[in-house]
DNA sequence: CTCACTTGGTTGCTTATGTCCACTATATAG
DNA sequence: CTATATAGTGGACATAAGCAACCAAGTGAG
């Protein structure tokens, strides 16, 4: 029945997906887990990203983006700037050997859409993108949300 | 760009559906990691169960099918039978506990899986199914194998 | 039969990922 | 000023995934 196949297919979708990721992550000699290229793709891709546009963007924990961003840092690839508008808040850019490396992961995600995409159609692709989108709206979006910062009233 | 669209859409559905079916597993109170209710769903669906099995049905990797399978044994949710055809295997079949907390978890996956529906009709969910399954097959099929599995040539 | 090799399973170790909680510092509303 | 919300940080822990070494049992070749 559907709903047990959708289960699976999901669960199938997401392991083979970061399989092939990692694949192409390791013939690229790119020396980086998953989440921080995509934390590093957000920072170069935001004009004014702080820590806080990359949580909201990819709904990860707080903590999490800290020290994924921490990595990058630590690695070079990103710089932290005083935000003159929070003193809270630091503006996060990538560094050049930042940059340098977000063209790697270009090709390599563009290696990785073309490989799953191989045999289907811009139309059919079109269509699966904007399933994908509902679901994930559905999902997040349903009973409580998923993370409202604690409030106590 | 699609590829740019594609990687963020399925990063995203990942995460947005793992979120709900935590949601889910924690609305009934079910004390199973994700991973171990799929293993118990494979033992429970396939007649002549055994290890091997589970990990080349779900692509996981060997030592971790094992610990997930202790652990449901440890919980009296599967039992090990000794495997009349091949000494170094047992054979694995849900306990009556196990059988229970299946149904719990068919409802449950019914749940996650209506809830990310909501809004598609058949035909598009249909074509979603065939799409994610041709992506999956692509992701896996491509550069290296991951593992020859049993021979056939 | 023995020998080499394969296969099913187990274990140890390491990394990656995700979540919760507590805490600091700053911002902002009343 | 006081109270509270927000941005970020760090600790602790749970889950997930992978790799390598290993044992025991099957299999084929000689």
């Amino acid at each position: 029945m559907a709903s047990s196949s959708l289960n699976e297919a999901l669960h199938r979708l997401m392991h083979a997906y970061k399989w092939r990721l990692r694949a192409n992550i390791r013939r690229h000699q790119i020396a980086l887990p998953i989440t921080h290229i995509r934390v590093l793709k957000g920072v170069g891709r935001l004009p004014d990203c702080t820590a806080r546009v990359i949580v909201q963007r990819m709904g990860q924990d707080k903590s999490r983006v800290t020290r994924v961003l921490n990595d990058l840092v630590q690695e070079g690839l990103v710089e932290r700037s005083d935000n003159p508008e929070d003193r809270r808040s630091q503006l996060l850019a990538p560094t050049d050997a930042g940059v340098e490396m977000l063209e790697k992961v270009s090709v390599l995600e563009g290696e990785a859409a073309a490989c799953l995409t191989e045999g289907l159609d811009a139309d059919e692709l079109d269509t699966f993108l904007r399933i994908a989108a509902t679901m994930t709206t559905n999902a997040m979006g349903h009973t409580t949300e998923p993370h409202r910062s604690h409030k106590h009233g």
